[in-house]
DNA sequence: TTTTTTATTGAACATTGTTCAAGGATATAA
DNA sequence: TTATATCCTTGAACAATGTTCAATAAAAAA
């Protein structure tokens, strides 16, 4: 069989993403293999090399259409009200959501080391942390102690959750993420 | 070829650990195969498998020995003075030192994603992590808030080294790692 | 010396990512 | 309609990975 035009182009990444993020949900990134996203498309392996350059182009692919799931939420929450103390802590808390609801995904998109160089990647995590910085800034003072300090907040977030998803030091019962988040931000916001 | 009997287990294991390291360092997490260490012994892939269940007890073993050099390290830092403030301080400047010279033992310690139950890991991971709480402690107050905020600066630490490895949000020229962690802990550790 | 034990080997297997010539379905031209 | 060109899709093949294990030879024990 060959040229089946089943699919255009375009239908056909949003297929591999669409597999590509269930196959992740349930088996983790480990089930992300070539021949399973294949299988789950109803394609073969070399299909895939037609869409990505290779294995690494399906996950940032995957993960840019995460960060868009995400910087949608948080842009969905801070419309709700601007308050900016309490719209730090609603990103916060929505970060925590979504490693627990989606553990798997959140490895993919934070765990998971990639060199990528793709442009549309950088901007996707610039569309979530842009808002971390706006929301940010009028407790900051100016720009620049913005950028700063929403990456502080990013890299705490990001720190704890893997501590808890790693079953480190004890994050979970004992400390709850949400926890010390909210003592991170309570202390490091103080006036 | 059999029974050489050229190293005891120990020294076998030793002999493991310091050629993975080496070629962790040289080339990279990527670099540690079971053919490549194998080599670099002068041994053959199977002999391995006779000293850790598989290549992720290599993995643990390599970054059990980085924590422990880190813990020592630490260790000395600490014996200089008894300022809290100074020590926490002291001890985040030594973190990203360690990042700055071995990026590589780095990511393979924080940012190779490693589910062992091993004992000995948490053992020595808690070898560093309790200098932190202890450092922290005259600041904290009470025993419970150092061990939480232990596990923020910690986590803190991690996160912004993570993305300065992975050249994210440009945590580089425009924001040095030393003066985002700085303004972290000032903030952080305010009265 | 003979027997037992066991450390080490190295071939073999399954599973990865990745490539690419072949071939067949579609589009285009005659 | 028929013939030709285009090119999407295939699936076999390759290299490299982790891992296993019967065979073997060296050391230890009898």
């Amino acid at each position: 069989m060959a040229r089946r035009k089943d699919h255009t182009r375009e239908e056909l990444k949003q297929l591999a993403i669409d597999c590509g993020r269930e196959l992740v949900i349930t088996g983790g990134p480990n089930a992300l293999t070539a021949r399973n996203v294949a299988a789950a498309m109803g394609y073969t392996p070399g299909t895939l090399y037609n869409i990505f350059t290779n294995i690494e182009g399906l996950i940032v692919a995957i993960n840019i259409s995460s960060l868009e799931d995400f910087a949608d939420r948080i842009h969905q929450l801070l419309n709700k009200h601007d308050n900016a103390r309490q719209s730090i802590h609603e990103i916060a808390k929505y970060y925590v959501q979504f490693q627990d609801e989606n553990p798997n995904l959140w490895s993919l998109l934070f765990a998971t080391p990639v060199d990528s160089e793709d442009e549309s990647y950088h901007l996707a995590i610039h569309k979530v942390f842009d808002q971390v910085t706006a929301a940010i800034r009028p407790i900051s003072g100016n720009e620049v102690a913005a950028r700063q300090d929403a990456k502080i907040i990013w890299s705490t977030l990001h720190g704890i959750c893997l501590l808890r998803q790693n079953g480190k030091l004890d994050v979970t019962e004992v400390d709850p993420a949400e926890q010390l988040i909210e003592r991170f931000l309570h202390n490091f916001l103080k006036l």
